[in-house]
DNA sequence: AAAACTGCATCTCAA
DNA sequence: ATGCAGTTTT
């Protein structure tokens, strides 16, 4: 047992017990020895979490020696968050978190990783410096691409994509290069081997890791590395996990390394590392977690991790939370009764105090645009119902107590345009979003270059954007420059004038722009009076000297978006400021040392400030989840995934899209245990919902083009019969569910899936236009002001009428009907349109 | 070397 | 329908 050197707060059982059943408050209690503890949907498993933390520090337990563990950031922060409220009337609250840990796994690597840097090195697979940049999707995608080329590879036959998914699915077993070549045996398995050296290599030579190395190579530097090992194993004594159900096999090693369960963690046999002071020699590891929230299966999230927690830490104290404090009774049962449908799961009774609510309504639609439109409707009523004074549940809704959520991302479209079109605000869970625009990602990559030269991946990115006469020819010649004299392709830069085929000119524009790069960080010393004075000031300096800022200047008096381009640029110069503000080197909220820690930062104390500020910074912009965009506070609907909504809850939510091939989506038809997941994510996004619960179907979709119709989810089916309020608003198909409810579910839905375009309304009855359907002729505001009907005049074509526009993204199309030259279809983008009328 | 055009593949989910 | 990459045009 620890020492007391903090002094206890009051009477710890009177606070932090308070309230809390019998099953909460032994979770919260049981402190010594493994501890899983199963919590159902709404269970109040943060509330356990923090009283557990507090409860701890109550006992006089050091808060450094406490690292707690979650998946994104929001989660996180909202732990330390509440962890702090609970303990504000304590006297010397600051003290008595200072050095808590409470973060993500992936920031929790990126830190150990950086700090350990040097410990790594002569390692079999040591990469990182702690310059190091970390790859996202894009990056690793670009990257592949160019392995592929040089391994003389078709990239239509080895999909990046695909390819990559493997190498992942290798990584998160934690198998390296050779150990995966070992296993190979056919053709296929042994090319992907290749790749997999190749794309290893090339992180290597980049400086770079990916998502997986985060957690890979941490698990490796504390299996090989002593020191790491008893240094992390000495500090954190008590370890809690969150969502443990979600953690893949490298997490479960890695958190078996962080309590010192050496016999579990493969590093076997070493003497004296005995982590974790728990009784009887027992890691004091808890991990919290719901088997059937499980749906990060395909990212390899393994289920077993948390099923098989009792063999893997015998003795382990086991404590399940099923009562339900969130969702009234009629939601739960529908989940309940959904959920059950699962053969392969442990059953858990639940069980809700919230008796009485009405039951979730299932609405069959007409189309998308009818979907958006009913939902929305249903939404707004919500909002204005007046407010009865008998029933508390109803009472005053805003606009921030209500989600709608879907199986891709693809189905916001409809759902944005239709909230828009009816005045309703709305924010949209994506979190990432503005760091991957396009101009915002440039911004980051000349920042990247910056921190890490041999990012190769950020600086053929940036190298001749905007354009500065470095076109291709002469970046192909400096790599085989570079190849030639195993330099980077920076190094083969500054060296550009000893290549004996790149022209004077060319030499000149090389060296301006290695000059440029040389001029913010100093050489990459970061030393000297010319350096920038802050990272606002650093981002500043490279918006406009890299010219970025000129060249959005110029085209935005053309094109009207790239203001807004101009905007973003300008955003993150403020977000950088922020970060600054906010950014304490001394004291990080994730990672905070305290005085009496033995493991201060090594790399740190002798780095300049301006790159601890800039490694940090790109640090936190790789990992921002979508999830943490998500603010309560502001007044709107939350659009998002389902899978975004872990973890949330709501007073209303809304579920579109319950179709088969949507929800449960294509590739988990043929599986079993993936449409298991696919039940569990419905499961989830119904246990999301409060007191009202909206579920909608579409009868036809617009899929690639192409209108088809659909078929019910097979999970509608297994709603309780009769725990639910059916409204079928597809009028021109008055049988459509006739057999509702009846035995054999999904079999009993009209099965055809006759194309649309084949579709003859025919005897039925007309349906009336639906507002939705034509949304995207009026609302697109687009470029160019354009809608259908205009006449336009192009310098080739001549003059024309607008047919149609298909509005998206950057690349929107119109099609034009031209007096002479036939319907053509253009992008707008580039189509030098004039608008006569 | 940049702008415009054409063909092809594509639609999960995401730290 | 849309986004990407490669190609043709200016």
């Amino acid at each position: 047992m620890q020492t007391m050197t903090m002094n206890p707060v009051s009477d710890p059982s009177e606070r932090f017990l308070d309230a809390l059943t019998d099953a909460q408050r032994s979770a919260v209690t049981h402190t010594e020895g493994p501890l899983l503890i199963l919590a159902a949907a709404g269970s109040g498993k943060t509330r356990v979490i923090t009283r557990r933390i507090a409860y701890l520090l109550s006992l006089g337990i050091p808060p450094w020696q406490i690292l707690a563990l979650t998946f994104t950031n929001k989660a996180a922060a909202e732990m330390r968050e509440r962890v702090a409220t609970l303990l504000e009337a304590e006297p010397e609250s600051d003290r008595l978190t200072r050095g808590l840990t409470v973060t993500t796994f992936h920031s929790l690597c990126a830190r150990l990783l950086r700090r350990y840097a040097a410990h790594m090195e002569g390692m079999p697979n040591w990469r990182t410096k702690p310059d190091y940049t970390i790859y996202d999707m894009d990056d690793q995608s670009a990257l592949m691409k160019r392995v592929l080329k040089e391994l003389e590879l078709d990239k239509s036959q080895w999909q990046p994509r695909a390819v990559l998914s493997a190498i992942s699915g290798a990584k998160n077993a934690l198998q390296s290069p050779d150990e995966f070549q070992a296993q190979s045996s056919d053709y296929y398995s042994n090319t992907i081997a290749r790749i997999y050296h190749a794309y290893e290599r090339a992180l290597r030579a980049a400086n770079a890791v990916d998502f997986d190395d985060l957690l890979l190579l941490t698990v490796d530097l504390l299996r090989r590395n002593e020191t790491a090992r008893a240094e992390v194993q000495d500090r954190w004594r008590y370890l809690m996990i969150d969502e443990y159900q979600d953690t893949n096999q490298a997490q479960f090693i890695l958190s078996t390394l962080l309590c010192g369960s050496n016999s579990a963690s493969g590093v076997g046999g070493v003497r004296g590392v005995r982590g974790v002071g728990g009784v009887g020699g027992q890691p004091n590891v808890c991990v919290v977690g719901d088997p059937d929230q499980s749906i990060y299966g395909w990212r390899g999230a393994d289920i077993s991790n948390i099923l098989d927690f009792e063999s893997t830490y015998p003795g382990a104290h086991v404590i399940a939370l099923g009562q339900n404090f969130r969702s009234t009774a009629p939601i739960l049962a529908a989940a309940d009764t959904l959920i059950r449908n699962n053969s392969k799961r442990k059953h858990k009774d639940l069980f809700t105090t919230r008796e009485g609510g009405s039951p979730p309504t299932v609405v069959l639609c007409q189309d998308e645009h009818h979907e958006a439109k009913l939902i929305v409707d249903w939404l707004r009523a919500l909002h204005d119902q007046a407010l009865p004074d008998d029933d508390p549940d109803a009472s005053s809704l805003t606009w921030k107590d209500m989600a709608i959520f879907y199986r891709n991302n693809a189905l916001s479209r409809v759902l944005e345009d239709e909230c828009r079109g009816a005045g309703i605000p709305y924010v949209i869970a994506r979190g990432t979003a503005f760091y991957q625009r396009e101009e915002v990602k440039d911004a980051i990559a000349y920042l990247r270059v910056v921190a890490n030269t041999a990012d190769d991946v950020s600086l053929r990115r940036i190298i001749n954007k905007p354009a500065r006469k470095i076109g291709k020819t002469t970046i192909d010649r400096l790599d085989t420059f570079a190849a030639h004299h195993e330099l980077s392709l920076f190094k083969a830069l500054h060296a550009a004038d000893q290549a004996q085929d790149i022209s004077p000119a060319a030499c000149k524009a090389v060296a301006k722009f290695t000059g440029m790069i040389d001029s913010w960080n100093a050489g990459g010393t970061f030393m000297g009076s010319d350096i920038p004075a802050s990272l606002a000031d650093l981002v500043s300096r490279v918006i406009s000297e890299s010219k970025l800022e000129d060249h959005y200047i110029a085209a935005s008096k053309k094109r009207e978006d790239d203001a807004q381009k101009l905007e973003n640029l300008r955003e993150l110069v403020s977000s950088a400021r922020d970060f600054e503000l906010e950014f304490d080197p001394t004291n990080d909220p994730a990672l905070a040392d305290v005085p009496a820690d033995p493991t201060q930062p090594i790399d740190e104390a002798d780095t300049p400030p301006l790159l601890v500020m800039l490694r940090a910074y790109l640090e936190s912009i790789a990992l921002v989840a979508d999830a943490d965009a998500i603010d309560p506070t502001a007044g709107a609907i939350t659009l998002m995934t389902l899978h975004a909504a872990k973890g949330l809850e709501f007073p209303a939510v809304a579920m579109v899209g319950l179709e088969e091939g949507l929800l449960p989506a294509q590739r988990a038809l043929a599986s079993e245990d993936e449409l298991e997941e696919e039940r569990r994510l419905a499961f989830v996004g119904i246990t999301r919902a409060m007191s009202h619960l909206t579920i909608s179907s579409a009868r036809y979709r617009t899929h690639r083009g192409l209108r088809e119709r659909t078929i019910p989810s097979r999970f509608i089916s297994e709603l309780p019969e009769g725990g639910i309020t059916l409204s079928d608003q597809t009028d021109a198909y008055d049988d459509t569910a006739r057999d509702w409810g009846a035995p054999g579910g999904g079999a009993d839905f009209d099965n055809t899936n006759t194309p649309a375009s084949r579709f003859k309304p025919g005897n039925r009855k007309p349906t009336p236009k639906l507002p939705g359907e034509l949304s995207y002729e009026r609302e697109v505001p687009d470029i160019h002001n354009l809608a259908a009907g205009a006449t336009v005049r192009h310098p080739q074509f001549g003059v024309g009428v607008v047919a149609s526009i298909s509005s998206r993204g950057m690349n929107a199309r119109a099609t034009i009907e031209f007096r002479d030259a036939g319907k053509k279809t253009l992008v707008l983008q580039y189509a030098r349109l004039e608008i006569l009328e």
